[in-house]
RNA sequence: GGCGGGGUAGCCAAGUGGUAAGGCAGGGCUCUGCAAAAGCCUCAUCGUCGGUUCGAUUCCGACUCUCGCCUCCA
């Protein structure tokens, strides 16, 4: 089934092909973190959605190189770096570790490529000078070069391309700082900026002066680099559209007369508690944050994927408790099959595997296909009680999770291994019971309860999990 | 002020011009000595008011509430 996706240019839901149609290869964009703190669960968010983009291509069958830079040259770094009196290496490695430890808790596939920006200052430098020699940059009295719209404009370049923009409007001016009244306009913005004092030792000579590049302009540098002037898709949070990607549009299709991204794609912010995230609501929080509150990384990365991507999520700590039970339903079912499956194999199971397939084609409509799933899980569930599942049939279900599960990146989670003592108990309580000592086997079940494990009778006998 | 999203059960969240997927919580039931984060079943008329239509939650308009962007915030 062809995938069909939002594509901001157009504002419509389009059917996704490759810029190189006689090939399978896309190349993917995604806004990475800026490493000057522990990124947030709004930033997973949208790290997630990467993620499930990326597995949805390649679930469909494309071959996706899949980059994701590293900002580590950045004002709110700059100030942090000279508040810790430390270096700008050991400041940015430390989050830049961080983030990529939580990338990996989420379970999100790791970019092919994570090129940081400072790593790519040549190819900076050789962009603006591409845009000065088209007269489409200029270098200002405070020695900064900014990006001229007016300029680009009369080239015939479109700017805002992402969204309606109407300068007469806009409340330019508002939250602009007083450092960039060198521009010629305020809608211009910086390619590099100018070493000033409080920089200290953080800057790079060129042509232009010392200094060190704005903001905007690494993503086309380090894109283009790596993927080539014209790309596939382009993904990031949806205050991104304005101004980073229009800006970057601008930069690089100025600079190469080319169709910059054939699809962009960006995702909506999530509420906590119905509330917008701050700091001061208390409803601000890190990945760890929630690891610390003893939620695990799969279930945020679920909670995170119940929602339609370009939909305003409220991520609540009532939904986190909620995906554990969820999970658990999955995990009950899939580990049933696994045991009635043994070592048959099969091919996946047709059904879910379509619908799921369909759901996700539709823009990615993943809280359609988790609707599909519960309905199977349900369903195999009756089955397994009535006991008419054929090891072929339960590893035609299993091998179609398995399929479905390399887009989730939910998996099972698996068994624990019983520590000695829980076993010991566990041991002693099915003594007690057989010799009908229900208030010791059931003192011993809220012993077990209160150490973590929950103990289940089955016609099988015991089964113990951890909670 | 400009532009753009949203308001669907206690909570989260899909969806459709013909009377609403799914998850959590709740309720009922089953297995059980009793249980279970074991299983099954059950639980809404879709912000307000108009309009179009045989029929609207779904289309149009108004209103209202809410969220986002408007120069460095995912």
């Amino acid at each position: 089934m062809a995938l069909k996706l939002f594509n901001t240019l157009t504002r419509s839901v389009e059917n996704f092909s490759p810029l190189n149609p006689n090939e399978n290869k896309v190349g993917m964009y995604c806004c990475g973190p800026t490493v000057y703190d522990y990124a947030h669960i709004g930033n997973w968010r949208t790290f997630v959605f990467a993620d499930l983009v990326r597995r949805t291509l390649e679930f469909s069958g494309y071959d996706v190189q899949h980059v994701m830079n590293i900002t580590d040259i950045e004002d709110k770094i700059i100030k942090r770096v000279r508040e810790n009196k430390t270096t700008l290496r050991e400041f940015t490695g430390k989050f830049e570790t961080a983030f990529l430890d939580d990338l990996k808790a989420l379970n999100c596939k790791e970019p092919h490529v994570k090129p940081r920006a400072t790593e790519y200052i040549a190819e900076i430098i050789s962009l603006i000078e591409k845009l000065i020699s088209r007269g489409i940059a200029y270098k200002a009295a405070d020695g900064s070069v900014y990006f001229s719209i007016t300029k680009y404009q009369g080239c015939g370049c479109n700017y805002g391309q992402l969204l309606k923009l109407n300068f007469d409007e806009m409340r330019a001016g508002e939250r602009v700082s007083s450092d960039e009244y060198e521009k010629e306009s305020v809608a211009d913005f910086a390619l590099w900026k100018a070493h000033v004092p409080e920089d200290g030792d953080i800057f790079w000579p060129s042509p232009f002066g010392e200094g060190r590049p704005g903001w905007h302009i690494e993503c086309s540098a380090m894109s283009m680099k790596v993927l080539g002037e014209s790309f596939d898709l382009h993904l990031g949070g949806e205050d991104l559209k304005f101004p980073h990607h229009e800006d970057e549009i601008a930069q690089s299709e100025g600079a190469t007369g080319k169709p910059f991204v054939k699809h962009w794609l960006h995702g909506a912010h999530l509420l906590v508690e119905g509330k917008k995230m701050s700091k001061s609501m208390g409803n601000y929080f890190t990945l760890r944050d929630l690891l610390e509150k003893g939620h695990t990384g799969r279930e945020v990365r679920y909670l995170l994927l119940t929602s339609h991507y370009r939909e305003t999520f409220n991520f609540t700590l009532d939904g986190l408790a909620g995906a554990k039970t969820a999970l658990a339903r999955i995990d009950e079912c899939v580990g049933k099959l696994r045991e009635i499956a043994g070592n048959a194999t099969a091919a996946p199971e047709s059904k879910l595997q379509e619908q799921f397939s369909a759901a996700l084609a539709d823009d990615l409509n993943i809280s359609a296909a988790w609707g599909e799933i519960f309905k199977w899980v349900t369903e195999t569930n009756k089955r397994l009680a009535e006991n008419s599942l054929s090891s072929q049939v339960a590893a035609a279900n299993l091998a179609a999770w398995e399929k479905i599960d390399s887009v989730l990146g939910i998996g099972v989670k698996m068994e624990t291994e019983v520590p000695a003592e829980i076993s010991a108990l566990a041991d002693e309580r099915t003594a007690a019971k057989k010799a009908k000592d229900f208030k010791r086997s059931d003192a011993i079940r809220d012993e077990l309860k209160a150490k973590g494990w929950v103990i289940e009778d089955t016609p099988k006998g015991i089964k113990l999990k951890k909670i």
